[in-house]
RNA sequence: GGCUCGGUAGUUCAGCUGGUUAGAACGCUAGCCUGUCACGCUAGAGGUCGACGGUUCGAUCCCGUUCCGAGUCGCCA
């Protein structure tokens, strides 16, 4: 039988008594980290979110808690109080070590079944295991350390923001589907059967509503849903650190996005990041990491060598050349010996699911050999091995494409996984720089159209303007990354705030006025009423804990997180649900058809 | 949806070319122990080798299917 709180209560937690406090009569409650049985003599730890407190019980012991003690497991829930002594042999380890509590009462206020994992920091055990029981692995010290930065980091910005004369608004978590976008999560009407809600991808409409609305400072952590595949560092369900403001252009965003990073730094890890921040272009990005979001903490920049190349006869790379792409490499410097034939042509297998046919490279080692150097002219050799400052000693890597985002990509991952497999990158202090000038289109192949690169309420560069009809793909946007050691941390952009423009825009995107106003009707309805002109920005507060604290997993950051299948181990969720729950809603589940 | 990897005791793992009774460490249970702190010592319990089917005299091992998990490409305005 379990016993209760009734008539005591807690003095202070675990982890704050010291040598200073000796003498004081103290009660605390937590955890039994562990148990220690020396006969005459027991010890427990006793843990909660503070810390650890060595529990001590002897020959001073009334009987009946000694064999209270006595009987306690691992991860027990006991209320003891007694009187805090110093201790015999004190425990450098602990910062409690010079103390501990002479046991007088105690109370088992719940006994545990044996855990299936130890609650300990640094525990080895399967993500599947841990998160079937999350509630466990989030008592672990690791796991209580990251929720309480994350705490912080949503602390601080709403600080912040508030002291910047922003408002915190919540915006709806049921709104209209907009197919443009990431899958929407679908929530079914029951008074409209056949409807459905959509759950928000981002607060953007809503926050861009404000703006009309004359919150002329708006921020919120928003929580925000996309259905699509996950991964190591993507969850369904998210949480954005989100702003807007009005009357201003990117400079004023930039600024206060800026000092929002500069302070969450300071108050969470300690360190100054000095500012402004360093900026790339979007082109120059691409050109130099091939990639939006670098990570400047290592060299191994991509050279364009297409000008090597130009009149080549080798097909694999006039083919490119013809076809609109282009030949780029990189040099990996002085790994000609640490880099195998073998190794290399499983890297030359890996760019493939890049979308590369192939990965050339010469290793210049004693003996130099290349997989396509062979096929050149001399002079052509030459070239591309001074643009890369080939040395003896180093390897170089070439993609060639008749699609540069394929070199891109590509060389961009070869990049990364260089420097991650050579222990190429600088730790010791975290890199951050805005990505700006996003082209305002991309083009889908899948759609056969171009789509909004950001979203289709992101202004375009007033400088592009005339080519929004005739050359799209060369129009640049006001738009702008955040990136934090080669993550996109947050990003954002200055919106449409005329009418006629923003209808110009759906009309490039192929958007018709009818689906337009369908789909984000009131959007453009408001814009007709004075509309300031707006921007702003979110981060992802999962991206932002991981890249402060280090850590590589997000479902590390995140108290009761999905797997890869988006499925909850823990409370099985997603589940079938009662068949009058669908007939209130009008749903006829289809019946799963063997493939 | 594609590709790759994994699933063996509560946990983390080992298990050779298919062969008698599937092992280790930690954990757990019991006993002993007055200064431990990853206490120590002694003894013990604990297995549907993810599931189903096939090949075989014989399958944890080989083959097929399937479930679950991980990474990644596609996807993620």
């Amino acid at each position: 039988m379990a016993e209760f709180m009734t008539g005591i209560k807690r003095s202070c937690y675990c982890g704050e008594p010291r040598l200073s406090d000796a003498g004081k009569t103290l009660t605390v409650c937590g955890w039994v980290q562990r148990q220690r049985d020396l006969g005459q003599l027991i010890f427990i730890d006793l843990r909660d979110r503070t810390g650890i407190l060595q529990l001590a019980f002897d020959e001073s012991t009334d009987e009946e808690v000694f064999q209270k003690a006595f009987s306690c497991r691992a991860e027990f829930v006991l209320a003891a109080t007694g009187v805090l002594r110093e201790r015999t042999s004190k425990n450098p380890e602990l910062p409690t070590g010079d103390v501990e509590l002479a046991v007088q009462q105690l109370r088992i206020l719940a006994k545990s079944e044996t855990p299936p994992f130890a609650i300990e920091e640094h525990s080895n055990v399967k993500t599947e295991t841990r998160l079937k029981y999350r509630y466990l692995d989030l008592r672990r010290p690791d796991m209580q350390r990251i929720l309480t930065a994350r705490h912080r980091i949503a602390k601080c910005a709403r600080d912040y923001f508030d002291e910047n004369g922003f408002l915190e608004i919540e915006t709806p978590d049921l709104v209209a589907s907009t197919p443009e976008g990431a899958r929407d999560y679908l929530v079914p009407s029951r008074m409209f059967p056949g409807e459905f809600f959509a759950l928000p991808q981002s607060p953007q409409l809503y926050k861009q509503l404000l703006m009309v609305a004359g919150f002329d400072r708006y921020m919120q952590v928003a929580r925000c849903f996309r259905d699509e595949d996950l991964r190591a560092d993507r969850q369904p369900e998210f949480t954005q650190i989100d702003f807007e403001m009005s009357f201003v252009e990117q400079e004023d965003v930039i600024a206060i996005g800026e000092g929002f990073i500069q302070r969450a730094y300071k108050e969470v890890c300690g360190i100054d990041i000095p500012l402004p921040l360093p900026r790339l272009t979007w082109r120059e990005a691409m050109d130099r990491f091939g990639s939006d979001k670098p990570d400047l903490r290592f060299g191994l920049e991509l050279k364009d060598v297409s000008g090597c190349v130009q009149n080549t006869n080798f097909k694999v790379f006039s083919g490119a050349l013809a076809g609109g792409g282009s030949v780029r490499g990189i040099n990996a410097k002085g790994l000609a010996h640490k880099l195998s034939r073998k190794e290399i042509d499983k890297l030359g297998e890996w760019v493939k699911t890049y979308g590369a046919k192939g990965l050339a490279w010469t290793r210049l080692a004693d003996k130099e050999t290349s997989s396509f150097e062979k096929f050149l002219a001399p002079e052509e050799v030459k070239a591309i091995r001074e643009t890369l400052n080939a040395e003896p000693g180093d390897v170089l890597f070439l993609v060639a494409s008749e699609k540069d985002t394929v070199v891109f990509a590509s060389l961009g991952a070869l990049r990364k996984e260089i420097a991650r497999r050579f222990d190429l990158i600088d730790t010791s202090k975290p890199c951050l720089l805005w990505v700006t000038d996003f082209p305002m289109f991309e083009y889908s192949e899948e759609e056969n159209r171009w789509v909004a690169m950001h979203h289709p309420f992101t202004m375009p560069n007033p400088e592009d303007l005339d080519r929004l009809e005739s050359d799209p793909g060369s129009v640049r946007s006001i738009a702008y990354d955040m990136v934090i050691n080669g993550y996109e941390a947050g990003g954002g952009s200055i919106r449409i705030h005329d009418t006629q423009l923003q209808e110009r825009m759906l009309e490039a995107l192929g958007i018709s006025p009818e689906q337009a106003q369908r789909r984000f009707g009131f959007l453009l309805d408001a814009l007709k009423y004075g509309a300031p002109p707006h921007g702003g920005m979110a981060w992802g507060l999962e991206r932002l804990v991981m890249v402060l604290l280090g850590v590589e997993d997000m479902r590390d950051v995140v108290a009761f997180p999905k797997v890869a299948s988006s499925a909850d181990l823990m409370s099985r969720a997603p589940s079938v649900v009662e068949p009058e729950q669908l007939d209130e809603l009008g749903i006829a589940v289809k019946p799963k058809t063997d493939a």
